[in-house]
DNA sequence: TGTACATCAGTGAACGCGCGTTCACTGATGTAC
DNA sequence: TGTACATCAGTGAACGCGCGTTCACTGATGTAC
């Protein structure tokens, strides 16, 4: 196999982005190599730089299209605009278990906080938390922007932790708990 | 330099420990190599396997090291243990700043959701986890489990997306809209 | 429409580098007399 | 207490390996006539 069509290269440029950006949520930025990205998209490494100038701009075009593909299926079931809907399928076992298809916020938080600043994913990571938290607000009673941020919180927190403790019985413990803390704020 | 006495060995390992349990807090079980890890100590790389079965037995030991420090630290200052303390302390900026010397269980989250589940270090983790969560029980009303993981996700959560957006508006936030909403949760 | 040729997407060997781990060696420590 | 010697903590070269990135090459694509 050598020179393909302009067709063919723009499918292979949109399947590396698309594998890196459930690969990279789902073992993180330094756990998938571009040889990793390359073979599972089924061509070699050495072309991987006639798309893109480095793996650290890679990591930032897959981190704009997890937020994007986040967004439009968010705006295609308004139907299911509400808290409720939004926190069920945020705080599901599924999501916890499927990093590679959920949220890039969550799944990318350490490894933005870890890279330098100057680091193009950054941007990207940033344009995620906005979008999600807007989401939240737009959800939130007189658009409570503080609620909002602090419900965002416990999102993150309680699918990380669940995530850091699957297998034991606190996994699911923080899932419920996160869960009906948000929904039924008020309870007694 | 060769052979030491067995008091420096002692003061050795020790300080391997110490500086493990920092260097992975702040750059995460990966971003940390042996010879990082030894040179930070003072000594070469090959005297590690003197210490330590492995990188992964070293990551489980200064894990639970973090964990034990914690829980000394917090048992001498009884005059602190109020969830007011706790959430202040937890979500200042020199906290977020400062991951090296601080929690453990928010530091390392994704890397132990990334690991094996067979990794030592996973057990220590849990230890970090059960050790957190059975401070904020408590000091929950009526020791209040739900509260209690609902609260930790919430700590764990700001802190997280504190980190992972520092530089941007957002970070603080995170961090007081946290705070106001776990020590003031009836607030109109 | 058919032919000749320039372009260039993808290949795979190679680059320098750092990783975790091993091991023969050194020389101060600790011990037996 | 002093001497002779065995022990073994730490050294540093070396192991195989994988990383991100480069580059000469290939041969199908795309184009000019």
């Amino acid at each position: 196999m050598a020179r393909v069509s302009k067709q063919q290269m723009e499918r292979n440029r949109e399947a590396i982005e698309l594998v890196s950006s459930q690969l990279f949520r789902e073992r993180g930025l330094n756990g998938v190599s571009v040889n990793d990205l390359m073979a599972a998209v089924g061509l070699t490494h050495g072309g991987f730089y006639g798309h893109f100038a480095s793996k650290d701009e890679l990591a930032a075009v897959a981190s704009r299209r997890a937020v994007e593909e986040s967004t439009l299926r968010w705006e295609n079931t308004p139907g299911e605009h509400s808290l409720q809907a939004l926190v069920d399928g945020y705080l599901d076992v599924k999501h916890r278990d499927c990093p590679a298809e959920g949220c890039v916020v969550a799944a990318l938080a350490s490894d933005v906080a870890r890279e330098g600043p100057d680091k193009p994913v950054h941007q990207a990571y940033l344009g995620g938390v906005r979008a999600m938290l807007a989401r939240l607000e737009a959800l939130a009673p007189q658009q409570d922007r503080q609620q909002a941020l602090a419900q965002m919180a416990m999102l993150v927190g309680a699918l990380t932790l669940a995530r850091a403790t699957r297998g034991d019985a606190l996994s699911e413990q923080f899932l419920n708990a996160a869960h009906q803390a948000l929904l039924q704020p008020q309870a007694e």
